[in-house]
DNA sequence: CCCGGATTGACGCCGGTTCGCAATAGCGAG
DNA sequence: CTCGCTATTGCGAACCGGCGTCAATCCGGG
């Protein structure tokens, strides 16, 4: 009935262990979730272990998988609602990139992507290349534009069509 | 068993008829409907008669709506593949706002997107507020940016923090 | 007028996400 | 340590937009 706790020397063979720099941070995200209310679960904390484990993106199934490995009765709505629950705290940033399952990351490590329309690359970029975008939002509409919930769509340089051979 | 066509006086009384501009305009496209070996059938002139009548997003439902205000049979997965079709012969744009359905438009309407996150307002905007973005992907990543297949997010004027509320 | 291929309607499936509900279990108070 | 309140969970089914299959139907060039 217990030991579902990522205890501190969990980390034999293949499993990769939280670091322990990561280990504060959780403990630091669960007292604020306490703060607000609400509860450190097993659940929780397993969810927090897979998205501070690697810092890409993932799917909410992705985490599931993750998450099973430890506590494989852990249901996906559970992911789903903490996923959610993490996000309005301001503590993972979820995009849809494409048509495709939303991804999540720490909000910490925030950036923009491009996503490209025909071989679906992502290349993540920093939010200085939104600078201008938001500067003019702003001033011309209002509108204050958050750059680490979309996806910019177009054509990698690969998939561009080509001026075919151009210069020999 | 007939008269499926839209035929020309047909706008009598509660149906807005499509201006005889845009009735050029859907005659156009299926004339290259036609060069690319597709072929002029009603649903696909009822659909761009929908598509034509107001400029308006539209999702796919919404002109399947309009559809069978003329001609109820027609399917909806009839619609889903003609405005495919549509699209790759780059008569109209779809764009993913948000978490809704996709939304439809004349690609000679082409504009972005600013859609808040909170209230979903949208607000269009030229092209060219992204000149400085889709110049620097270019430069900086090869990067092709179409900036009609995104939605920008973020908050709109009224579903902005305010600034009476320090933080504090 | 005829024929082949484009298009259609019917139907059901799909992936991603959410909902409703009853059972379970944090955790602060006593 | 126990108790109780309530957040949270597991479970399953619903939901939603969209797409695939297939046989029947229609367009339109010859």
């Amino acid at each position: 009935m217990r030991l579902l706790y990522p205890e501190p020397m969990t980390g034999e063979g293949t499993q990769v262990a939280t670091a322990s720099a990561d280990r504060q941070a959780i403990e630091d995200v669960l007292a604020l979730v306490r703060r607000h209310g609400g509860r450190a679960t097993p659940a929780r904390r397993l969810l927090l272990n897979a998205l501070f484990g690697s810092r890409e993106h993932r799917s909410a199934e992705e985490l599931a998988a993750e998450v099973h490995a430890q506590a494989p009765d852990v249901h996906l709505s559970t992911i789903y609602r903490n996923l959610e629950e993490l996000e309005r705290l301001g503590v993972i940033d979820s995009t849809r990139l494409g048509n495709g399952p939303a991804t999540y990351h720490l909000a910490s490590a925030a950036h923009g992507h491009l996503v490209c329309e025909q071989c679906g690359t992502m290349i993540e970029v920093p939010d200085e290349i939104f600078e201008d975008l938001v500067r003019v939002a702003d001033t011309q509409y209002g509108f204050a534009i958050n750059p680490h919930r979309f996806a910019v769509t177009g054509r990698c340089a690969t998939c561009q069509p080509r001026p075919n051979q151009p210069k020999t």
